[in-house]
DNA sequence: TATGAATGAGACTTCATTCAT
DNA sequence: TATGAATGAAGTCTCATTCAT
């Protein structure tokens, strides 16, 4: 950022800014996203606007770093909550609330999230999995007896990614699907508690072997 | 007599332009696709292009279609192959493919399921969702003695889409993760073998392990 | 013309580029002839065309020169018939066989008459117009004794052109105007008819200028 | 305080780069303007253009806009000062100001109006005849004593096409014509006020007149 | 002769960024 | 500091014409 928005104006104008492009991502997508229309929306000229971001690109940071923050916050708060619950309803409770701020502000997460690829957006969902990724480590700490939870790098990466895709993927859809929401979020609960709880994979599997496959060479 | 080598000539010409196309696509991205760029690639004029081509849309998706096409035909193939073998081994196997899948001609099919959401790439990836779909089908028909293997639509569509799309993510990563490929490929394997195996969630979940959890009522 | 199409197959050839031509001038307009759609439509290659005209100008001219020749035969039948009429009645036969003519073909007179300003376009109207003048004389010399019949240049061009381009400019009409097509055949009959009867400019007029107004400098 | 001067700016900027669409039309004809010449031309860069007009359209629309109004007002001036006259003199002056107008600024009204087939032109052009016909209707008004003038639609539709159209002609002409501009005007003039002053086609024509013309029962 | 694939200049339009005011 | 007009490179697509086969 060229300078820090110390002063108060300076912190409502960066604000206007953000929310401007904010509003503009929701209503015609992030591709719609042109510096000028973005000033004009939020009432100031282009030129103020290279006042307080070096350039497109740390305009959109910021706004992802907004999203970020509130997409974090939700997560923070619901897991905080839940967190004595058992995994199963642990894990309703994520994704109900991911869900709901995935689709907040008119799916600005989503419009933003269908974007991950682009270098600065992806800075912003590490921050969001990395975020994740402690709250699992908490509710693993608070759990310590109860289940042999343990959210190993890997598997922390897998039920993170699964459930953002999905339910991103899910969002996109232009057809309805054969599935309700109810289901989607009940069969990903409850993929997501049976990784938090299951041991690691080498040790559980369905436990019955009877077909003779080949043996991937995987560990 | 003629029309022969003439055709030949046309397939020659299509094939190398969309090989140009994959080409740039994998070195500089979806981004610097540009018509020109692609026609001086192959050897030819934009005019040549356009001769094969009504747009750059259709170019692309040639291109998708081929790399689709790809995709489809390895997992067909190692598919056919585990279709006997149990749950994880089967998972592990057609994990195992997709990921070399994804990385085979440099990345290509990576760098292009990353923009999933436009339209015609989208298309894409729903042929081969749908043939990922099929696959499990052919597999819950093959197995419905063993287990009771009913992978309900939702339940296939967070499968999928929980691998694909981890699988990407992680084909993304900067910075090496604390991870191996082996231990994420093994966590992935798992997921997918327990939700082909389980029952419904209501049915299943943390219920059946006798770990004595605390149950509170939900958030 | 590269050369002549003495052979009958040359002609053929020659013959069923131009009526292409004039199908997709008909069908979609001047602008959407191109040279190889006109080909493709008349069943051989662009090749070909250019073996038989230099360029597309040349095709163009082609197609004028038969509209026109129909133009130019239409006029001269009906004047043939009409010759002995009163001019009014000679005006009105004129009139509407140059109507139905423009209209003729689905209205390819019409359609190329629009953009008599091109060079190759404007030639054909010119000679249509002397075809015209010659109409017009034989008809004078017809009735040189009944009226004192003589069609200057001048007056010769203000006749033709005013129908002709009345005529064109009437077709365009989007919006159907405030008359029917008998009112406006029957004022530029009447319109014609006193150009020929009349005197000159000088010698006629109204007859009655009480009205004292500013003599314009002209003539 | 600023805005005055900024806007000032830009509407010499607008008036610039219409201009210098003027002036190509005029050098070159219609189809060699071309966004960026223009905007060299004018001294900018085609961005600026844009920035004034949405496409090349709206600025061909305003140079039609320029040109009409300075039609209209040409003949709105010349036709306010010959109301009194009688209709050859009214018709002469006129015909003499439109005259001039076509070929004011080089030609570029008889440019323009040359492509008035073209939708956008088209408009312009009505806008004109529209005018025309108001100017008729007024001195209609002014002497419904004297003559029993009353231009029907038809024949108001009729004496302006042609005037218009026969002017556009005679100014398209390579070769010089074998009359001199002032016969052809006097033609003009005539044919005009002969429609404005005589009744109706059925009633008039050359029946008037006691030439005894055999009469044919028409064709 | 006939074919038709190939050419490539050139048209329109967009938009991130700059800089004189 | 703020303004917003100006920039101009770059992208997509068309089509008359050529020329190797």
């Amino acid at each position: 950022m060229r300078k820090k928005p110390i002063q108060q104006r300076a912190r409502v104008l960066v604000s206007s800014l953000v929310d401007a492009a904010g509003d503009i991502v929701v209503e015609d997508g992030l591709d719609a996203l042109t510096t000028v229309r973005v000033a004009e929306r939020a009432g100031v000229s282009v030129g103020s606007l290279y006042q307080y971001f070096q350039n497109k690109d740390e305009l959109i940071a910021a706004l992802i770093e907004q999203v970020d923050s509130d997409l974090i916050a939700t997560v923070d708060r619901v897991a905080m909550d839940a967190l004595a619950a058992d995994p199963q309803t642990f894990a309703r409770a994520l994704l109900n609330a991911a869900f709901d701020a995935f689709e907040a502000r008119n799916g600005l997460a989503y419009e933003l999230l269908k974007h991950w690829h682009r270098l600065d957006i992806g800075r912003g969902l590490y921050r969001f999995e990395q975020r994740m990724l402690e709250v699992l480590r908490a509710y693993a700490l608070a759990h310590i007896r109860d289940h042999q939870v343990d959210p190993s790098p890997a598997r922390a990466f897998v039920v993170i990614n699964s459930v953002v895709f999905t339910l991103l993927r899910y969002l996109s859809l232009d057809a309805p699907p054969l599935f309700r929401r109810d289901e989607l979020l009940a069969e990903m609960a409850a993929m997501a508690a049976r990784l938090l709880v299951a041991g690691s994979p080498a040790a559980q599997g369905t436990g019955r072997r009877k077909v003779p496959g080949r043996r991937s060479p995987g560990r």
